[in-house]
RNA sequence: UGGGGCGUAGCCAAGUGGUAAGGCAUCGGGUUUUGAUCCCGUGUACCGCAGGUUCGAAUCCUGCCGCCCCAGCCA
């Protein structure tokens, strides 16, 4: 345990905490909490708020709550508790005895209304919604009071406990605190802290009618449940005037202090759960885990690791800046993780036949492959080669431009793990499509074979043609067309942003016999192409689907694009 | 035209009056049986602009400009 915190290079709600400790505020205890409505699947701009929360409290030996805030119960959905739950353990973090809910406290929050009625603080309006929004003025005209603002104390109360025992319909009373019609900021001008809403809850069923507003539930939960630091996002920061107003108009145990961050936005994604919510309904995505989708639980699916996004997170920082962060720089981080632990392994995803003529017909032999290049206590496999293979058709090129180092008529290339082969002829159909190419290898060059080193300048990977298994492959590319489809322009939505092309099933690539008996959830890296997950959801023992997780790092394409750029 | 917030290299981000860290991206180069990894090197950032205070300012003051948020009985 470390006391010497030193600020420097600290982010500024850190710096807040240790300025905190230092002087003793709350004698020294860090409390935070991570507070989801149960309406839709966590994403990666909540990671950032659950990172920051849990690690916090982490790091100053403080304590972090998971606490559902559900207070609108026709948004919310036990499934949406049990995915967010599932979500923030994967990412590494634990709760322990302190799951909460908003709902826990409605007793409490009830009693706080109740003493704001009777300290003539909070009254009962029965204007219609419609009828609250023209008295609440404009952003530069103030509002004014409503005909109801001056009712007595005991009308309040005798009105408020009639919401509560259901005795009026949806819409008809609501409770507002009494605080300033003029105040320049909106949500001082008697904001509404109770509404009726005679709903089933998920949690507390028929027992109330009248369900607390956020600003009001948040509040009051946060000083009950003894929150020290209450984290939240920068749309709130006007909040924070009718936060301090509850906390000094109510008298709760404990003063959190409410301190507001800047969003995290990744480009060419959205992390607006009403519009995630919408590609779904719209079937334009399978689901709130489709591996395209900035969800927790779609970027698991996708392949990304748990460790990479805390890092992405991390790495992105806490300020109160707006951020669009490039996607490069999340998949620096998977990169960075799979490049370390992922196996190698070869897989040929659009498959071009290559027959050996000097090979004899019927031969096998196995090869041994490295499982690790970097790590050799990974151990190698030995993998199946033959008369015939598969190679990538993109590795051959019949009439190839400069510094192509692959496979061209008369040219040589070396195998992954295998021979060197040179390319004698070309085999294509009347439609001019080259459909085989025959090959001669050279025995001497087997891998590992003393005197075996001589140089090409190109390896490429491959897969036999008789042994490989022909498996599902599903590449990804980015949802959008542009960098912030959340962006408003000129009344377009993000459905006219969606990139037509972002998933592409390739249903007859090849693969090493081995990968069939691997796990859902595995993760590989296709040699020179990527990096690969078995998804958990789709794949059938025996019959394994990838998802592409993200490309190697490609200079070639680098080269070739400004190849082409000169042309 | 009201209120709140933010502006340091393409994207993040340190810096808290003493003369601009780091990461990602980019571009070079080396190693390499993944054009991967790894290793080196690479940026005149007029610190949004303009004034002012100061021996000295990204850091303090003033005025502009730009961007974001706010008019739910959503959170």
């Amino acid at each position: 345990m470390t006391d010497t915190h030193d600020t420097v290079g600290k982010d500024f709600i850190r710096q807040i905490i240790i300025a905190d400790n230092a002087s003793g505020k709350h004698d020294g205890n860090v409390v935070t909490r991570f507070p989801p409505e149960p309406n839709g699947y966590l994403h990666i701009g909540h990671v950032m708020s659950i990172c920051l929360n849990f690690g916090i409290a982490r790091e100053f030996n403080g304590r972090c709550y998971l606490r559902f805030d559900d207070t609108n119960p026709v948004k919310e959905d036990q499934d949406f508790v049990d995915s967010i739950m599932a979500d923030v353990r994967w990412l590494g973090f634990d709760w322990e005895d302190r799951l909460t809910h908003a709902s826990d406290y409605f007793d409490g929050i009830y009693d706080c209304a109740i003493k704001l009625i009777e300290d003539g603080k909070a009254y009962v309006d029965s204007l219609s919604a419609e009828q609250i929004r023209e008295y609440r003025g404009t952003l530069t005209e103030p509002g004014k009071n409503s005909p109801h603002r001056e009712r007595s104390i005991d009308m309040n109360l005798d009105l408020f406990r009639r919401m509560r025992a259901g005795e009026f319909a949806d819409g008809v009373h609501v409770l507002r605190a009494k605080i300033d019609m003029a105040a320049a900021n909106m949500n001082l001008r008697d904001p509404a802290l109770y509404r009726i809403r005679k709903v089933n809850h998920q949690r507390t069923g028929d027992a109330w009618g009248i369900y607390p507003m956020y600003d009001f539930a948040h509040t009051v939960s946060d000083a009950l449940e003894g929150i020290t630091h209450s984290l939240c996002t920068l749309e709130f920061e006007d909040h924070r005037p009718l936060y301090e107003w509850i906390l000094d108009n109510l008298d709760l145990p404990n003063r959190p202090r409410q301190i507001e961050f800047s969003r995290l936005n990744v480009a060419y994604g959205i992390t607006s759960k009403r519009k995630l919510a919408a590609l779904i309904e719209d079937g334009l995505v399978s689901g709130w885990d489709d591996p395209r989708m900035p969800t927790v639980a779609g970027m698991r699916r996708r392949g990304y690791t748990s460790q990479s996004i805390r890092n992405f997170v991390c790495n992105a920082g806490v300020t109160k800046k707006d951020k669009l962060i490039e996607m490069g720089a999340l998949e620096n981080c998977v990169r960075e993780d799979l490049n370390e632990n992922a196996p190698r392994v070869m897989a040929v995803l659009n498959p071009l036949k290559v027959v050996f003529l000097n090979y004899p017909e019927g031969g096998t032999e196995l090869l041994a492959a490295a499982n690790h290049p970097n790590r050799p206590e990974l151990g190698s496999r030995d993998i199946p080669f033959g008369r015939e293979i598969f190679i990538e058709h993109d590795d051959f090129m019949a009439d190839p431009p400069r510094k192509f180092f692959r496979l061209r008529p008369e040219g040589e290339v070396r195998l992954r793990y295998g021979y060197i082969i040179k390319c004698v002829d070309v085999i294509s159909d009347e439609a001019g499509n080259i459909t085989e190419v025959h090959c001669t290898y050279d025995p001497d060059t087997k891998s590992g074979r003393p005197g075996a080193e001589r140089k090409v300048k190109g390896t490429i990977h491959w897969v036999s043609a008789s042994e490989s298994v022909a498996v599902k492959v599903r590449l990804f590319d980015r949802m959008f067309t542009v960098a912030n489809p959340d962006a408003n322009r000129d009344g377009k939505t993000v459905t006219d942003f969606i990139n037509p092309n972002s998933l592409d099933v390739v249903n007859e690539a090849r693969v090493e016999p081995a990968l069939v008996g691997m796990e859902p959830g595995a993760h590989v890296q296709f040699e020179r192409l990527g990096y690969f997950v078995i998804d958990a959801k789709d794949s059938k023992p025996g019959h394994p689907v990838f998802n592409r997780v993200v490309t190697l790092r490609d200079s070639w394409a680098k080269i070739e694009k400004a190849q082409l750029a000169e042309i």
